[in-house]
Parts: structure tokens; sequence; C-alpha cells
DNA sequence: AATGTTATTGAGAATATTCTCAATAAGCTG
DNA sequence: CAGCTTATTGAGAATATTCTCAATAACATT
């Protein structure tokens, strides 16, 4: 499928769902498909944005990348950082999990089926639709930990 | 224990670990255990800390927050809501995790051992040492799933 | 107890994100 | 296609959170 499809195909999905579709949506859900896996900020795609010929404002930025989420087209990720960052919810691939460094704030990604189906049972006994999950690990990764513990003070 | 003893602890944990012990961070850690088993947001403690004798500048209180979080002594929640919330790490109690409703925004809380054992097996796996988890699924709830919708937009 | 080193604090600026409200435009209906 | 209803947008105010830097205070050492 090209990167015309995907998008139309989520436009679609929007439009089913009750939401409008407008071409500054489109233009953020295009964003994301032409970043390929990248997972981007707000800030990312506004920048973004202010380059190509559609302007969209910041405040519609943010609220387009919150909808998404809520229509699990996009998946917000949180890690240590100061602001978070999306990613296309890709419904063919599994869901991925992190590890992630209170230390260092580095952060692994993985696959686990276990924790899949885990994840799908649990929903299931709480009557729930599944729509998303995301397994949160975190740990303090050997490397520097004595070092870095003293210079990243602050 | 006591209060008083538990917030001793937690102090003592701290020069351990190299960081110094303040009025503030003893103030902070003192308010969660006073609180109880309740998370509170940056600004729910900033609001207690003006209450009392213990004057503390925001910044500080959201450094501490951070810094807590670092020392494994809070836990950061980030439902779907517009500020962060905070709740004491109980190391006697299981990790907990959360489904949350991304029509409602409602959090069901839950505790599992298999993905407790899941997850240190995973981490062992990676070879780090695993401090803290959370298992967060984003799903519907069966209510409202039509009404909410259309009357939740924006 | 006095001194030195350096992490921590406070105040306010800077950044990140959400909200308000009037103006606009999507999609429905005739 | 014109008109109607109402979700959506843009601009800027409001909120939430982090950063900067000079002043202060914790802790180690004498």
């Amino acid at each position: 499928m090209t990167i015309d499809d995907k998008t139309e195909e989520m436009l679609k999905n929007l439009r089913e769902q009750g939401y409008r579709v407008t071409p500054q949506r489109e233009t953020v859900i295009r964003i994301f498909h032409e970043a390929g896996d990248k997972h981007l900020s707000a800030e990312d795609v506004f920048d973004i944005l202010k380059e190509g010929s559609e302007q969209i404002s910041l405040a519609t930025t943010y609220r387009t990348l919150k909808m998404l989420v809520k229509m699990n087209i996009l998946r917000e990720l949180d890690f240590a950082e100061t602001h978070k960052h999306y990613e296309l919810v890709d419904t063919d691939a599994p869901p991925h999990h992190h590890i992630i460094c209170l230390n260092c704030n580095k952060t692994i990604e993985f696959e686990d089926d276990l924790v899949n189906e885990l994840g799908k049972r649990i929903a299931e006994k709480h009557g729930v639709e599944i729509v998303d999950m995301q397994f949160q690990i975190f740990a303090n990764c050997p490397h520097g930990d004595d070092d870095e513990k003293r210079t990243h003070r602050q």
C-alpha cells in the first residue's frame, strides 16, 4: 500500500467514527506516514509543517495528535524526557514495550508475545475492548551506575 | 512503622545514595506518607505545602518529585489527564497496573502476579536491574460507547 | 565550631501543552 | 447547490513543567 492509500484508509476510519475529515488532519497523518517508523514530537510535526505548504496552528497540531491517539492511529510515548513523542500504530505489527533506564534515560524496545497474550486476557477478564498496550519496565542498566549518578545531578 | 520512621528510612536512603537531605525533601516525603495511599499531583503537593509551615518553591516541588521518582520512592502516573500524578512506591506491595479507557478516561487498577513475573524475567534477560514496572492497557470500556463519543468532542 | 566545596534552593524566564471563544468550514438535508 | 448545524480551526490566554543563575545551605574536613 502506498502512503496515499494508507492515509486515505485512516481518513475513512475517522469519517466512519463520526469525526470530520479536514485538510489539517490529513496533513498530520501523512507526515507520520512519510516519516516512516520514526517517532515525532509535537514540535517536530510543527516544524515539518512550517516547511511545507499546509500551515497548521500549533494548537491544532496538539489537538490532532491527541485525537489520533484516541483513535488509536497514533501511540503516545512518554519516556523520561521533557516532551512526548508519537508514532504510528501499525495494526499489523504486534505492540512493542519498553525498558527505561532511570539513570541514563536510555530506552530499550522489545516485543513479547507472552506479554501481548497476557494483556489480551486481562482485558477480556475486565470486559473491555483492548485497543493497545504497553509494558514499561523501569530499571537501571548495568553501565555507568556509579559515575553517572554523580555527574547527572540536577 | 510510624510515618516518622518511614520518612526517616527514606531520608537515610537518600543520604546513602549521595543526595543531600534537605528540609524540603523531608517535607515532600512526609506529605506523601501522611496522604496515605492517595496519589497527588505536583499542584496538590504545592497546595498542601502552602497551608503548612514549610514553604517550598514550586520549582523545588517539581524537582523533588522528579528526583524521588529516580530514587524509586515515588511512582509517576500518567493517565489521560492534563497533569501527572505521583504516589509512594510501597516496596512491600506488588506493583499494580492500569487499564485506561480511551473514551471516558477512567482508570481501572489491577494487580497480576503473572505480569510481575514476566516483567522480572524480561528484565533479567536484558541484563538490567528492575526497579519498577507498569503494564498499561488502553481500551474502550463497554459503557457509553456511543453517546459519550459524540458529546466529548474537542 | 569554622571553612571549603558543591549540591540545592528560589525567583523568574523559558518551554510544553491545554483551553477559550469567535470565525470558519464539513457534512447533512432538502 | 444553498442552507443549517455543529465540529473544528486559529490566535492568544492560561496552565503545567522545566530551566537558568545567583544565593544559600549540606556535608566533609580540619
